[in-house]
Formats: structure tokens, C-alpha cells, sequence
DNA sequence: GCCCAGGTGAAGC
DNA sequence: GCTTCACATGGG
């Protein structure tokens, strides 16, 4: 099996191998980008779409089992940007003490490419939750509103002699803004949402609606897509960055949230104490043309080598 | 019990 | 404009 093999479509196979260097799969999977990843041992297994899939660090590169054999592996290229040439991202962050520090700590981390809705209502999601309960909801609204997705099996993840536990049992894809558009309120409160129920539920109507067009915004400027963004409800700067930055891959998108702030604190202004907004007018022109990736680079580095709580 | 969590919107200066 | 507060819920 090749990644030639894979890329091109000449196999039609449920595992493949994707030769990429430099791509640190847990601490991409690990990072808050994403919060639907579970770790068994050395596999990682979610769901991408309809399809789950088990990944797992090779030597070589990365390796993926599905369900069902795949003729086309675009989906997941894409989800995982192997295609990006890390070292030519790493070259252009600025050249100080703290941000050699944290490629040095996490080199190989990467940013995925999500789907917008799922990504949104996510970090919709997200305000003022650590991310294992942000994992935790999330969860929860798949079980009830998303669709039964088939599990890779222990045979196809290990090969039949290993008798190991499967990855996965199965389990549910992230429901679509137009099913979340008919739950009610007091649905998505006992998913454990609390006071972002309303926040969800609108933003799902709204891109249910079509009054919100979200496929749409791919080809517009960051400026323009921020501002679409951000007239929804429960969204505000933090929350359209990280979308624009994980889903839409603008390189410049810098969410900015509490462990940011203190990372630009401690690393960068130790003995001053600016206030926010001097804060994110620094990280503004001080990371480059791709800062949203360094924004990712520091939030790691700050989560497991500076943590207050996991 | 207490503080905090990948924030936001509304109300008060 | 900037600052303060409420908003649910659970981890540490």
C-alpha cells in the first residue's frame, strides 16, 4: 500500500497510508481545534462527515482505516492538510525566544480544514467551558441528533490476530444545522448547552434558513466573512477567528481567548501588564502572515506545558 | 466552597 | 468609547 495508491484512486481499499513528514498527529488532534477525537492507545478515531476513521503515527507517515473500502481519500487530505508544507509555515513566525520555544515543544502540529457548521456550532459551544466538557456536549448533541455512523471494526483497525478491543462501536454524525433548526430550546439545555442553547439554536435556523450562507463565505475576503460571522448570535470576535482559521483556513484569522492572553502575557510583556486590547493590537502585526497557525503553536504550548487545569 | 473555563451581549458609566 | 455583569455547568 502507497500513498499513490491512495491519492490517485488505482486502489480501492479501506486503509491507506499517507506519506507526510512533520505532522504531529496527536497534538493536532488534541489542540481544541477539533473536539470529536478519541485516543485508544495509539489510534485516534472520529468521524468526518458520514465516515469514521481510525488514524494512527506511522514512521512513514500517517495511517487511516475506514469502514467501508474508499476509491477517493480527498475527504480526509483535506480534513488533515497533509498537503501543506510545514516548514515553509514554521519560516515565517517571527524569530523570538517565546515562539521557538513552542514550535520546539509541539513541532508538527498542524491546522485541520473543518466543515463550517460543525465548527461553528462547536465553538458556539465553546464560551467559558474547558474543552473536555466541551467534548462532552458536543458528544451528547451527536447522540441525539446526529445519524448512526458504521464503526471501523477491531479486525480492520488490528488485523484479525490481534484480539484487541474495536476503536470504536460506531457512533453518530454532527447533525446538520437543518435538524438542529427543529429541536427546541430545552433540548439543546439537556445536552448540558446551558445558556448557548439559544445561541445554537438561532444560529441553526438561520443557516438552515439560508439567511446565514455559510458555503458562500469561502470566497469572500476575511474581512467580509468575519462580518457574516459575527452578526450571529452567541458569536462574537474569538469565535468567527476560530472558524475563519479552522474551517475557512484563513492564514491571518487570531482567535484570542483567556490562555492567549495569558500566553502574550507571560512570554511577551512579563513585567508590563497590558490590557487586552494592546494585547491583540501586538499579536495583530507581530506573527505574520500566518499567525493563526503561531496563535495554535502558543495555545498548545500554554495547555501542556503551563497548565492551570486540563 | 471556591475559582475558572478556547466569550458574548447588554447595561452602566 | 471602556468596564462590569449575568449567563449554565462541571472540573480541579
Amino acid at each position: 500500500m502507497s500513498v499513490a495508491d491512495c491519492a490517485e484512486g488505482t486502489v480501492t481499499s479501506a486503509r491507506c497510508l499517507f506519506a507526510v513528514r512533520d505532522y504531529d498527529l496527536a497534538a493536532t488532534l488534541s489542540s481544541g481545534q477539533a473536539f470529536r477525537w478519541n485516543r485508544q492507545g495509539d489510534t485516534w478515531c472520529g468521524i468526518i462527515g458520514r465516515r469514521m476513521v481510525v488514524l494512527r503515527q506511522r514512521p512513514e507517515g500517517i495511517e487511516a482505516i475506514t469502514a467501508r473500502p474508499q476509491s477517493d481519500w480527498s475527504w480526509l487530505t483535506h480534513y488533515l492538510q497533509t498537503g501543506v508544507d510545514l516548514a515553509e509555515v514554521l519560516a515565517t513566525f517571527p524569530d523570538d525566544p517565546p515562539m521557538r520555544v513552542a514550535v520546539e515543544s509541539c513541532r508538527g502540529l498542524r491546522l485541520l480544514r473543518q466543515d463550517p457548521w460543525e465548527c461553528l456550532a462547536c465553538f458556539i459551544l465553546s464560551s467559558t467551558k474547558q474543552i473536555t466538557q466541551i467534548r462532552q456536549i458536543v458528544a451528547e448533541l451527536c447522540r441525539r441528533f446526529g445519524e448512526p455512523v458504521a464503526g471501523v471494526t477491531a479486525a480492520q483497525a488490528f488485523g484479525p490476530s490481534e484480539p484487541r478491543v474495536l476503536p470504536e462501536e460506531g457512533g453518530f454524525s454532527f447533525p446538520p444545522p437543518e435538524r438542529l433548526a427543529r429541536a427546541t430550546e430545552a433540548e439543546l439545555r439537556a445536552c448540558k448547552a446551558g445558556f448557548r442553547a439559544p445561541y445554537l439554536l438561532a444560529a441553526a435556523r438561520r443557516v438552515a434558513s439560508g439567511e446565514c450562507d455559510l458555503a458562500g463565505l469561502g470566497g469572500r475576503c476575511l474581512a467580509e466573512s468575519r462580518f457574516e460571522l459575527e452578526r450571529l448570535p452567541g458569536v462574537g470576535p474569538k469565535i468567527a477567528n476560530c472558524v475563519l482559521l479552522f474551517a475557512y483556513g484563513f492564514p491571518m484569522a487570531f482567535p484570542v481567548d483567556v490562555w492567549i492572553l495569558r500566553a502574550l502575557r507571560q512570554l511577551y510583556f512579563p513585567r508590563r501588564r497590558p490590557n487586552p486590547g494592546r494585547l491583540r493590537a501586538f499579536a495583530e502585526d507581530h506573527f505574520g502572515p500566518h499567525s493563526g497557525y503561531a496563535q495554535q503553536y502558543l495555545f498548545h504550548y500554554m495547555r501542556t506545558h503551563h497548565p492551570k487545569s486540563k
